[in-house]
DNA sequence: TTAAACTTTCAAAATATTTTGAAAGTTTAT
DNA sequence: ATAAACTTTCAAAATATTTTGAAAGTTTAA
């Protein structure tokens, strides 16, 4: 295979991972062309490669930006903006678990713990029910929690290390 | 809060939470209102509470038993369908995590093996970050692989606490 | 067989999400 | 102050996803 063709076949794969996990395929395609790019890229030069609008990139880029994937850079003496996103897989999968869990597992816990609270008949089998699934889901919710913490304080060989070792 | 308001309440969060995550939010609500719900349910319970179609409710109905989340019951002398979901919380995380693995994590692996193997020049940095990018991605999906497969044969208990005992 | 009871299908409609692109906004150089 | 170079905005258009519901299909009982 070519190196161009690979290259597409990447930013093809990675959009459509993206959007079976609830990430814009565009900005996973986006994301994926920065990741296999050695220098910065334009909005210019991004439009051009994916064939994608002007409001459609710098709409993206803003997102890819606010996950604190992608920093935009200037050079000396130019107006335009330039776009660069940090190659480190473990950065990456410990940035997005880290907007994940600010964005979705705190708020889901917080509701969790709402519910938990819920007081009910101890008989009657719709409360006792209820009661369980809920404080059973808070529970594995809360165990994620505390994983993702240990995740985004660690060093990437120190963390599969344990865990490869314990799970081995 | 009162139950019934709770439950409405746990229903909407858990779609809210699933469409984040690339999961359907009406498959979402109708997992959640099976999951508190200690008895069986029609088609036809369920249209009215979530207040759903039949045909949406009979296709999500057949993707939730695609997923392993739901049991088709009968019962004897009846004609109606009923339907019951599993309400064990480590079983339904074991479950959704071996359906993604065999949906999404393995074919991607199945993509970065192939785009691992493509060659170039050593010298070329267009090559060498392509190839550092996706070599990266890679092992990080094996890693994340061995861990779920880990996680597929094993007691909750177990589990955690193997988990927390080395994160603590 | 027939018909009642129930489930499944799927084209069309509704809804939600994403994308476009031109206009408005901003910054810098002269 | 003006204009060139660039970025941002956002209403409308395009696209994708989800939902509907009536018709077709299936199963069972008599």
């Amino acid at each position: 295979m070519e190196l161009a063709e690979a290259k597409q076949k990447f930013i093809e794969a990675w959009g459509k991972l993206g959007s079976e996990w609830g990430i814009n395929r565009t900005m996973a395609q986006v994301h994926a062309l920065l990741l296999i790019t050695p220098e910065d890229l334009t909005t210019e030069e991004i439009m051009e490669t994916l064939q994608i609008s002007r409001g459609n990139a710098n709409m993206t880029l803003r997102d890819l930006i606010g996950w604190g994937l992608v920093e935009k850079r200037l050079k000396p003496g130019e107006r335009k903006e330039y776009f660069y996103a940090d190659k480190d897989t473990w950065n990456i999968a410990r940035q997005v678990a880290k907007e994940r869990r600010k964005r979705e597992l705190d708020p889901i816990i917080k509701i969790l713990d709402e519910l938990s609270k819920v007081k009910g008949e101890k008989n009657d089998p719709e409360f006792k029910t209820f009661n369980k699934s809920i404080t059973d889901i808070n529970k594995l919710a809360k165990n994620v929690d505390k994983t993702l913490e240990t995740m985004l304080k660690a060093e990437e060989s120190w963390f599969w290390g344990s865990l490869l070792k314990v799970f081995k």
